[in-house]
DNA sequence: CGACAACAGTTGTCTGGACAACTATTGTCC
DNA sequence: GGACAATAGTTGTCCAGACAACTGTTGTCG
């Protein structure tokens, strides 16, 4: 809110501590996420539906409803119908319209959606291992708390994300 | 690479420890950049447009080529030439083909851009504060280097890039 | 000096993300 | 019990990001 005074300023090329942060966390997402885009690719997923299914196999064989499945994703999904559209065509996903709620359509994961999840395991497993394997668990657990903290304010409930 | 023994396996909904970090990583990058996508996108600004303009005031008054700028960037840019093209429109930058090698064009930033520029370091800033204020400058440098670390193995050339 | 590779951007095209407006269904409250 | 608000998704539309193919320019090597 209070700028800074000019001669206190640290000598860097970001104009405050916050935003080097800020920029630190964008470019690592960034870099990391490229590995992360190139191993869907091959499976023909976005991160983003990926974790729709992650999602739907922690809830299997229960299904769930449309947007507490969006509430629960990693990053905003506004077009999660089309995304479902989209996975379902492919028959990854079905949809159920609840008879006592007809306003309700529930979403689970095929036969199909579980046997592709089993197929990205391993090589998840190991474009993790590229991602951050240079990492100790200490490190690593460091990093998750404090990424914690840092969207803590922001988060309304951080329980229902997983 | 290989995997963990299930049975020393924490009991979490990630699968491992690597997993947590990037989602995490993830859903702290897309919670804060809630709030910078609404502060910039007052000025009709994207993230990506503002570091633009910002990395070019840090050459100003030189111009730097368009490749050049890309590279600089947070994220890739693939479709840097657009983005300018938006940029020039408003008349926040400025192209130069240069005489001596004239497949280089050079992009500086105008005085137009600069004054944009002003106009936003305050807001800027108070978004800063409402996104991390509530850490200690301890925990943003320790986050930092946590960042720097993770990516470290992916970042071809850690200098070129502010 | 002429062919060809390398460089620096640009353009075409497709997909995904964002936001708002819309439909259908159900709850609620005089 | 009928109007109206709230809920749960869906659709329209636009813009940014991704990737590949393309153009124009310069270096280089026989």
């Amino acid at each position: 809110m209070t700028s800074r005074p000019k001669l206190t300023r640290r000598a860097t090329r970001f104009d405050s501590l916050e935003q080097e942060v800020f920029l630190n966390l964008w470019r690592t997402y960034d870099r990391l996420r490229i590995q992360e885009d190139e191993l869907f690719g091959r499976f023909e997923l976005t991160p983003q539906q990926y974790n729709v299914l992650r999602l739907l196999r922690a809830a299997h064989p229960e299904a769930i409803p449309t947007l507490t499945l969006a509430a629960r994703l990693v990053s905003r999904a506004p077009d999660i119908t089309r995304m479902l559209d989209k996975l379902e065509v492919r028959g990854l996903v079905a949809r159920v319209r609840l008879a006592e709620n007809r306003r309700v359509v529930q979403i689970g994961v095929t036969a199909a959606g579980i046997k592709l999840l089993n197929k990205i395991a391993e090589p998840l497993q190991a474009c993790h291992a590229r991602q951050l394997g240079h990492m100790s668990a200490a490190e690593l657990k460091q990093l998750s708390v404090l990424l914690r903290t840092a969207r803590g304010p922001h988060e309304e409930d951080e329980s229902s994300w997983q």
